[in-house]
DNA sequence: GTATAATTTGCATAATATTGCAAGTTGTTT
DNA sequence: AAACAACTTGCAATATTATGCAAATTATAC
């Protein structure tokens, strides 16, 4: 076996397992591992994967983390996305916030719709790279490295200077009464701000958030124009938001 | 068997097989291994396969997705990444353009160096991910998709209130005369206004882009303070710039 | 047809690249 | 801190490639 086959089958592998072990490989192509360790920094250094110690993972501009959660839901979220994007007309103003359920609505964005596209999130600007008639603005300020979006006091200073006509937000807990709430400060008060200045507000929710509540307040329910979940619009628990003029869907 | 059949028998066999071995052609085209190289060289140039050692394969069984990142390729800035890390001291504030030079550099930041970086390029961000010692303050602004860097307006504001210890400027064109200068208005806008406020302004350049200057501006020779280059500092096209006092590395 | 030039091919040899191994170093785990 | 795994570096054995040259083949002109 040469080595441009070899190297051909490791992208191949780690394309389809988002990693590899050295070990195996080496079975596997029937090289020593230090071969295989060559062949992985040489494809390391034209950035085809990201070497690390005892193989390679993938390298993709969206952390591995954060693909992890994203992989996580996707049937639910895929649901989700596609009712969200019926939403956007051409020429809006659309303001993702940091979360995976607003990066799945922004994968979802029809090719054709135009639209600027606001968010603070890497991911969501990563996957509209490719989108040829969305305009990108990103919100700077210090790099939350775990979620890869930027949070603090820039981020809200910059929101306060926008209003979008759409904010997509990602729900970590909702509640009639309590509102819509969350378990990181920096991230509560980001998304506080982004509801308070958008003309309409779409909550992205699966079932099983609601009626819970986290530490930190973001919004009252009337903040909430529409909610989208993953099940029928006329599911029971979903009774009481349609009651007080709620939009669900 | 004359020799554009032999390549025509080339060909069939590696779109057949995805790879073909120069001692297997040998054998059944029944000509020497030198010729079947030479064959091979040939479609090579023409683009019609991908030579490589012990035969060829097909031209591009790479996905699309990874070679459009051949731009992070950093292999061949790595002796220019090396020099600068050495800059670097702990507790700094360091600006990093969003050129490909920058990005090597910022890639090379040994994990113990305790630094603020701030940028307005996603790659740059996206390569500290993982730096457990880098905090990463990102410039918010339109999104140039081609660069994946931002610019614009608010990049240019943004900068004006920062004065970083250390900025990293990848160069486009540098002439002892004309100065730095740059293809893009834009960018260039947005690379003098770093170079502007920077305590130390360090040129990250190959040799062949020496004497040479673009249309627009950005900055005189003078606000230059450092130029690493892949080369010797005693290299005798360097030599002007040690005289009129910029440290060469 | 014959002579001449151009191309192609194979071989010898020198230069390069690849690979596995060993010894020493660094990083991780318990 | 010890034990272990992974990595780095240098080296030697082997394999591949580049190059110059000469023989063989093909094309072209006369």
């Amino acid at each position: 076996m040469i080595k441009a086959e070899r190297q051909q089958r490791i992208i191949s592998h780690i394309t389809k397992d988002q990693k590899v072990l050295l070990g195996d490989l080496s079975v596997l192509l029937n090289v020593s591992e230090d071969t295989v360790r060559r062949d992985i920094k040489e494809l390391s250094d034209q950035g085809l994967l990201k070497a690390v110690r005892g193989g390679a993972i993938l390298n993709s501009p969206i952390p591995r983390h954060f693909r992890d959660r994203e992989h996580y839901d996707v049937s639910h979220k895929k649901i989700i996305a596609e009712k969200a994007t019926s939403l956007i007309k051409d020429g809006q103003v659309v303001l993702f916030d940091s979360g995976t359920s607003a990066l799945a609505v922004a994968s979802h964005i029809p090719r054709d719709r135009r639209i600027t596209v606001i968010t603070n999130s890497f991911p969501v600007a990563t996957v509209l790279e490719d989108h040829p008639n969305a305009e990108v603005l990103f919100i700077g300020g210090r790099l939350n490295k775990t979620a890869f979006s930027t949070s603090g006091h820039e981020v809200i200073q910059t929101l306060s200077t926008i209003r979008p006509d759409l904010c997509f937000l990602g729900i970590c807990s909702i509640d009639i009464n309590l509102g819509v709430t969350g378990q990181d400060y920096e991230d509560a008060q980001v998304k506080r701000k982004m509801v308070e200045n958008a003309k309409q507000v779409i909550a992205l929710s699966t079932l099983e958030k609601m009626g819970r509540a986290e530490h930190y307040q973001i919004c009252s329910i009337d903040a909430i124009d529409i909610i989208i979940t993953d099940e029928d619009p006329q599911h029971e628990e979903l009774a009481a938001f349609t009651e007080i003029g709620i939009k669900v869907i």
